[in-house]
DNA sequence: GCATAGTAGGTGCGTGCGCACCCATCTGTC
DNA sequence: GACAGATGGGTGCGCACGCACCTACTATGC
């Protein structure tokens, strides 16, 4: 890990600081957070974003494809994702009047109070893991930062 | 994604921002990774990771354990990726003589010539959407802030 | 020596998800 | 109206991976 040979073109020792360095970050803190919904509310990181994006959608509602636009998911993985909760009933789908292919997916009473228990430790555990590493000036330019290669790569 | 409701202990908008910044940026770079990968070489991200990996180590071989260790896969993953890249002849497997317990994974001649050309293009694509947003100072900067969440997040 | 605990790697099982494809519906053109 | 093409959502299939467990081996204690 501390010599990249220059035989093949590779990255740069600080590009692949930085970009491998997200990599990292990403995949730890994915794990313990993967644990944690698991062990304390049986649930995975993916669920529970579906349960947090409805909670802040107006009447707690949104449709699928918007689900799927800014997730990790495909739509396929995100009709599975809300057909799971809907078993847990957690959400509700429901035909959308407007227009009669598009679908629902509505946040129960039972979902919300799962969103708040798992919330409730979650927050504390991204903050005590990464959030807190970094002060109110750092956090705003990590978050310009994001907004910054979001908004140059809008392609596919 | 605008209004956070209070209702619910939550992120702050300015942690949302980096946070969910960095799982959203992410998610679009491995988006953009695998897909560039599967049809140009026909292969995964992890797969990709473990013939780069093994291409830094000292003889082009490496443990099994190793491989997992830093890896967002378990043990029994790599060992079914290795598995995967034997059949492709990519890299060959070698019970280690000082441990025979354990198992080498050794890049092949045809590993290393995959790896140059999934390199090339790799690395153009992660400068194209993400390194090249950033200037020297920056990514060192960022290098350092992942160096801090790493340092003092060991546990489990 | 023997017994026990710990570790490296592999495997059966269950599950989650992407891909390709399907159907229903909307939109646009004629 | 009729029709083509695009779009939203769901599904069969295949595959990749985590979990729990197994075997083989090492390390430790007696």
């Amino acid at each position: 890990m501390s010599s990249g040979k220059t035989e093949i073109e590779a990255f740069t020792q600080l590009e692949g600081d930085a970009w491998g360095g997200l990599l990292g970050v990403h995949g730890r803190m994915m794990r313990l957070i993967e644990r944690d919904l698991a062990e304390r509310c049986r649930m995975s990181h993916v669920e529970f974003e579906v349960l947090l994006r409805l909670s802040w959608a107006a009447g707690l509602r949104m449709r699928i494809q918007d689900l799927a636009a800014d997730s990790v998911l495909t739509r396929s993985g995100i009709s599975r994702v809300v057909e799971r909760l809907e078993r847990a009933s957690l959400v509700n789908r429901e035909s959308a009047p407007e227009d009669r292919r598009g679908a629902y997916a509505i946040l129960t009473v039972a979902g919300l109070a799962l969103l708040r228990t798992a919330l409730d430790g979650h927050v504390g555990l991204v903050r005590e893991r990464f959030l807190d590493r970094f002060g109110p000036d750092e956090l705003e330019q990590m978050a310009a930062w994001w907004r910054r290669v979001e908004d140059a790569g809008v392609g596919s």
